[in-house]
DNA sequence: AACAGAATTTGACTCAGATCAAGCCCTTTC
DNA sequence: GAAAGGGCTTGATCTGAGTCAAATTCTGTT
């Protein structure tokens, strides 16, 4: 494909910042391997995250100049880059990467919808088992174990990472898993290492229709 | 445009329900006037809304069969529908609607973006107060008014809604606008007729950056 | 192995917003 | 013009999550 040689790669550690909000962003990027947040920020410091960027997500925005959020990497990262304007150029050219670039952004807008229905209508508790569904929901689709089953992965994410994500505070989050753990809906093993026995009575936990409709 | 001949008009009366999330949806629809709101439900019957439709926004999702959402007439509002079969045809072969498309997507998932952060991180007086300069900044676009003066307006939504757009109980809502008016950062004439004499007074008050980049 | 620093947990207390419960203000309607 | 009902306000009280403050566990380092 043609995109191939416009291509470059570029890698960060954890914890480094990818792009700040507000700067030039003249590139736009894929995830190879790792995570990375989307981060905006009140000027007193409350931070949201508004979304969670795994290995295949598409970062950047064709037909804008500066990023619109902070872009953190969560753990070590690998990102596929290409610059912005041979990218856009090739975008009118091929319609087809317009029609993919557009299911990807609806996927986003529907997941960004799915949080806003957590973030304004759901309990501290329900907040954790929906970040935990998600995350077992993500590891069981890679390595294709069966639905319901015990379940076992690890947080990709520090406790205020969580807390960033589900509006709350670190103590709460703290808290909340403790409770999950006490009342057998998931084991711990050291601080990051999840099982989740009963995947259905974690869903039910998480408050949503059974279905379950989640993306990321 | 080819499009014309694919159109068709459907009316709604406020309240009425346009779509139930699940519904099969065979066309796509754009806002001619009126306004419509998209929400979601937990099965309990909480409820948040997802987005607010204004005129020339645009409803529905190629390739996809059911409705992700409820949309629901706030007011009595004009559609022009397009059958979804056709439209998508019709998306193949012209690589600019898919474009434009995308463009409105993008715009959309920034506006939801932004609620998330307003809908995990900011007091009720600050998510009141950044409901308000939307509906002030829409308005001041239509009718081309000068930015930082008085500024005068119609509230198109019920306290309710507000309450499922603000994650609020609409009590609390109501409790906020009052608070508002005591202080003065707003008039009301009646319940719906706002007045805001100092827009840099309410834009503080939602605790924005000041540049302000809402979209909706 | 002991130390330093970060990440996490836990406890005590506070408070913003929810809940429950009247009551008020408009329209609409009979 | 009385009644009825929807939309809104206001008050009293309760509570889930935040805040402040220590512990505790984990990790890497010297």
């Amino acid at each position: 494909m043609e995109l191939e040689k416009i291509k470059y790669y570029r890698s960060f550690e954890a914890g480094q910042t990818v792009i700040w909000a507000g700067d030039q962003m003249d590139f736009v990027a894929s995830v190879v391997s790792g995570i990375a947040t989307l981060t905006q920020t009140l000027e007193d410091g409350r931070t949201q995250m508004v979304g969670l960027l795994l290995p295949s997500d598409f970062v950047g925005r064709p037909g804008r100049a500066r990023a619109a959020y902070n872009v953190t990497a969560t753990t070590d990262i690998l990102m596929c880059c290409f610059r912005k304007k041979p990218f856009e150029e090739m975008m009118d050219r091929t319609p087809h990467i317009a029609q993919r670039l557009l299911q990807m952004t609806l996927d986003e807008l529907d997941a960004a919808r799915e949080w806003m229905l957590l973030l304004g209508r759901k309990t501290a508790r329900e907040k954790i088992a929906s970040l935990l569904s998600i995350v077992a929901r993500r590891d069981a689709s890679v390595n294709m174990s069966t639905a319901a089953a015990r379940m076992t992965f690890d947080l990709p994410l520090t406790r205020e990472a969580m807390a960033d994500y589900l509006g709350l505070t670190l103590e709460t989050v703290s808290r909340q898993m403790s409770a999950l753990k006490r009342d057998g809906v998931i084991e711990l093993q050291g601080k990051r290492h999840v099982t989740v026995p009963d995947m259905d009575r974690l869903l039910l936990e998480a408050g949503d229709d059974s279905d379950g409709g989640f993306l990321v």
